[in-house]
DNA sequence: TACGTTTGCCTAATGGTCTTAGGCAAATTA
DNA sequence: TAATTTGCCTAAGACCATTAGGCAAACGTA
């Protein structure tokens, strides 16, 4: 039988460019038609519905962005690791920003718990292995890195940095620096 | 003449309540006219468009959550303010995530300017003042409060934490406290 | 109270969306 | 070469956003 599965892979990385080009809540069947030069309804072999096609390249961007940041911290460590990891992320939301925003895409469990999700948890675990944190905070800290990284680039994308001095770049560092120094003194629980 | 405005508001306001039923993305002109009782199209007096209706619904929310902020911080200083101010956002969120949801709702820049938008920068900055921050480094604290703040609670809701060990509750005073301790020992900048 | 205006809804119509069903020619496999 | 699979098509149903034009009730005013 001829292989299957090839096209429908192409199908959704034609989504992940056009999620680039017009923003990931305007890719929908009829616009990724347009784009390939087909009938919407050909696009209905390939990927089940709207919702199947968003996910798709959800689980894309998630594969493509952990390769990213893996790439980023191997062979570093401390400050040298942190800075690498985060700017890996900030470097693909601005490179391909409907890719980065099909990542925070909620999925359902089942699917989240197959993707790369759990990829970027154990890379941030490793991360912190270069600090030394009591046990029982590390999960804390990895909460807190993945809340900053998502949240500062979410922020800085919509503009929000965009308006008043000093340059965002310049806030990234000292950030990416504050948080280096918390790492190295965290405090004691008070619990 | 009969007031006009009013049921306008009105109309905005049950919009944000369809959002915390069904979700900020699902809220559309049909869906809130099913919900008023009448036919979609009469919408089109009180709203400009789709677009405008969730305009609306975002100015509300950032307003809402701006007035909770601030009563959250009246008469607090150091970690105690920031817990208060911290948890006005979480508690908002869960009570009305598609108010939450709202807030983030991205506006074009003259919209965001007259928004509730720089009330909130504002107020950080407010709160920062209990912590004896170097001039230069307060916007970039402004910023990693918006974004942890931010950040946390979008993963929180999406369920990023609810499938392991310990729990977000306690990651998030932590964490908190992680941010106390930092904002006490920001590092001197390097550069 | 009576009159003109405004309001808040309506129906009707256009053009776009998602999705399913069924068909057909070309490419692939055996 | 014959059978199968693939990748596209057209057609059709249901729903959505939006505009235009109309009508009755509520309102402010004289």
């Amino acid at each position: 039988m001829a292989r299957a599965g090839l096209a429908a892979e192409r199908v959704v990385r034609a989504g992940a460019e056009l999620a680039d080009e017009i923003g990931f809540e305007q890719v929908t069947p009829s616009e990724l038609a347009r784009k390939l030069g087909i009938k919407t309804a050909s696009l209905y072999s390939h990927v089940k519905n709207a919702h199947d096609l968003k996910t798709r390249i959800a689980l894309l961007a998630l594969e493509e962005l952990a390769d990213q940041a893996s790439a980023a911290i191997a062979g570093r460590a401390g400050r040298d690791a942190l800075g690498a990891f985060a700017n890996a992320y900030r470097d693909y939301a601005f490179q391909h920003p409907g890719r980065f925003a099909a990542a925070r895409f909620r999925l359902d469990a089942a699917t989240a718990a197959a993707s790369a999700g759990p990829r970027h948890s154990r890379m941030t675990r490793a991360l912190l292995r270069g600090y030394d944190l009591p046990e029982l905070q590390e999960t804390h800290a990895v909460r807190l890195l993945g809340s900053v990284f998502n949240g500062y680039v979410e922020l800085e994308m919509a503009g929000s940095f965009s308006h008043s001095a000093p340059s965002s770049e310049e806030s990234w560092t000292e950030i990416l620096d504050a948080l280096d120094s918390l790492l190295r003194n965290w405090p004691a629980s008070s619990s």
